[in-house]
RNA sequence: GGGCCCGUAGCUCAGUAAGGAUUAGAGCGGCGGCCUUCGGAGCCGCAGGCCGCGGGUUCGAGUCCCGCCGGGCCCGCCA
């Protein structure tokens, strides 16, 4: 219907000598007072190009437009320099409602396209902190947004378990083979990733004074954590005569796949995921697949992706070592240009300025001179191996935008190995912080996601005191919690770091996760009360300000999807869940629906029910769970 | 040093993609009401803003362009 009404504005100005593009067209919502419902400032754009002020251009406009032609539509109406549609409300709500009510308003249709989203994919060395949680959570709500919109979607997770710091993981767990795991799996090799870590780093000669005091801090609060195991391990390996050479031939075996390692490897990152799903599931993230590192390096994914490399000419070696001649093929081919999001003209000015090395990097290192494969190998490899075996059109990677450099190079790999390089799409999203410290968690220093959980679980049974009953309560708690958290990370632009407070993730109160599921469990109380909507209403019924606006939000659904999958912003659909639902509370205050009787009682449980649709949806697809009570 | 991103009420954030019809909106915190017929995890009101600063483009700029200031990130044979 707005696109019928673009092009209608499109054919009029091209009738009246100015040719636009109907997409190019802004159409929104009119504001209160203003006639008709739909508008668009067009007059005031063409008004230049007409030699006419934009009043006389909006009537003129209005004049050859045919109303016939769009959709549920009374009247064209100039208004100032706006050109604004009236619709038949009653058919337009009768539409809105009915799709919505079904859960369909905003779905799309199978669009055949298989698509990609890689997010979490955090190393398996210590437990997810509240900044893996940010991309667990956007990178789940924009596979379910993309599924939405009709796109095959395969969810996945790398799980990188071939680098330095696993190995420095397994080779901590090494000095203190007899002990047991205590608690959690993650939790506990964390304290153990964390000791082997700062071993390492007091070893380095060149250490500054104010990092060795850093290290000794985070050192006294792992003893104080983890006891004992963190103290063998941290003197064990400090100890050693040469634990970076034992290190790197510990890697180097398991990448070769030699028995003893990839028994100590897979034996401490296994127990890392167990830990990992566990909580992932919690917070009602999945994966449709977890491919390990270790797998794409053993079937031959991350050689190949080299061999192709060095058949187009651009493989080159350092000793054993090898990288991508990175200044030739930028030089050379339009496509690794693109990989780098550099136009026409670019790489010339940049040479000119003598800026290309602060651009792109000399050289882009796959391989070390020990022969194993570093992150950027594997993951050119993996790229690969997304499009061709996973049969990938699109791939996402959900990542932080630290790796920017390395996805842009990560990019040039894979033109170099016969792909279009817009095939894969950094999904960026800027850190957490903590107030005081920065997280580190080769340091042992972060907020994990389990006691955030278990805090803001905490704080909705002390709401609930005994009001339910000891199994409803938990579940209730539980639903509420991952609501509270899922928002918190969800609702803020992923451009923007964002700083975690408690009182954030918290907040059971408006603009927060809670305060949605409230909302939708209203709306659920008075359909489940009025027991059933009937199947006939008339919509002309709804007549007040707060209908039709509640009503033109949830016309609105269909649009935010669209443009969340399009600017990779789930943030959006959290700020449309809680507008509605605040909408919804103002509506509920103001009007009485159960005894409202006959039409108007029916319209309004029609209404109603639509709202819970949208809602609902949008719930779902940011992953707040739905609560029938709470 | 160079590149990318961010800078809106005391605090946490919307609004910037496609400049428009606002008087720049929420939440938290503060103050005051609704002392609850559909569930109060709610609703209403008050106080609080040179939209970082300075120029420019435009009929119109929080939104676009340039410069500056402040913060983050990157520039590893780490990931």
């Amino acid at each position: 219907m707005r696109r019928a009404f673009s092009e209608q504005l499109a054919a009029a100005a091209s009738a009246s000598g100015v040719e636009v593009d109907p997409g190019w067209i802004r159409v929104e919502r009119v504001p209160r007072g203003k006639p008709g419902h739909l508008g668009s400032p067009l007059p005031f754009k063409l008004a230049g190009a007409v030699g006419a002020p934009p009043p006389a251009v909006a009537a003129d406009l209005a004049s050859r437009i045919e109303v016939d032609m769009i959709p549920m539509a009374v009247e064209v109406t100039p208004s100032g320099g706006f050109v604004n549609l009236t619709l038949d409300l009653r058919e337009f709500f009768s539409e809105v409602i009915g799709s919505a009510r079904s859960g369909e308003l905003g779905r799309g249709d199978p669009t055949g396209k298989t698509v990609v989203v890689e997010h979490t994919s955090v190393n398996p060395v210590h437990p997810l902190h509240v900044g893996s949680g940010r991309n667990a959570i956007l990178g789940d709500s924009y596979a379910r947004i993309l599924r939405f919109l009709g796109h095959e979607v395969s969810a996945r997770y790398l799980v990188n378990d071939s680098g330095r710091q696993p190995a420095v993981l397994a080779y901590g767990r090494s000095k203190v083979r007899r002990a047991r795991p205590r608690g959690k799996p993650d939790h506990w090799y964390g304290l153990i990733y964390a000791a082997a870590n700062i071993a390492f780093e007091m070893r380095r000669e060149d250490l500054p004074e104010d990092r060795r005091r850093e290290l000794e801090e985070a050192l006294v609060d792992l003893r104080r954590r983890g006891g004992e195991v963190v103290e063998e391990v941290y003197s064990s390996i400090l100890g050693d005569d040469d634990p970076e050479s034992e290190l790197t031939s510990l890697m180097r075996g398991y990448q070769e796949g030699r028995p003893d390692a990839k028994a100590l490897f897979r034996e401490v990152s296994e127990s890392v995921m167990e830990g990992f799903v566990e909580t992932l599931a919690r917070l009602g993230v999945s994966h449709d697949a977890y491919d390990w590192e270790s797998d794409l390096i053993w079937n031959g994914w991350v050689e190949e992706a080299a061999r192709r490399i060095g058949e187009a000419g651009y493989l080159e070696r350092d000793g054993e070592a090898a990288y991508v001649n990175m200044w030739r093929a930028i030089r050379e081919r339009e496509d690794v240009r693109r990989a780098f999001h550099l136009g026409e003209g670019d790489l010339e000015r940049l040479e000119r300025e003598g800026k290309l090395a602060d651009v792109v990097p000399a050289r882009f290192y796959l391989q070390r001179s020990d022969g194993t494969w570093l992150y950027t190998g594997t993951d050119v490899g993996y790229s690969v191996y997304k499009l061709e075996a996973v049969g990938a059109d699109v791939v996402y990677n959900v990542i932080g935008s630290e790796q920017r450099l390395e996805q842009m190079q990560v990019r040039a790999g894979l033109a170099l190995c016969g792909h279009d390089p817009d095939r894969l799409i950094h999904f960026s999203y800027e850190m957490v912080e903590l107030v005081g410290a920065k997280m580190a968690g080769r340091l042992g220093r972060y907020v994990t996601v389990d006691e955030i959980l278990d805090e803001a679980k905490k704080r909705v049974m002390e709401i609930l005191g005994g009001r339910k009953g000891e199994v409803e309560a938990e579940d209730i708690a539980e639903a509420v919690a991952v609501g509270a958290v899922r928002y918190a990370l969800v609702s803020v632009d992923p451009s923007k770091n964002v700083t975690f407070s408690w009182d954030r993730v918290l907040n059971l109160q408006a603009n927060s996760g809670p305060f949605i599921q409230y909302a939708y469990t209203r709306a659920g109380g008075i359909l489940r009360r009025a027991g059933g909507v009937p199947g006939d209403f008339d919509p002309g019924e709804l007549k007040s300000e707060a209908e039709e606006d509640l009503l033109m939000r949830v016309a609105e659904f269909p649009s935010v999807v669209r443009s969340s999958a399009d600017l990779m912003r789930p943030d959006l659909l959290a700020q449309y869940a809680s507008d509605l639902a605040a909408a919804f509370n103002r509506y509920y205050e103001t009007h009485r629906v159960l005894g409202s009787g006959g039409g108007v009682e029916a319209a309004r449980l029609a209404l109603v029910d639509a709202v819970r649709g949208a809602l609902g949806s949008a719930m779902d697809l940011i992953g707040i769970p739905r609560l029938e009570r709470m």
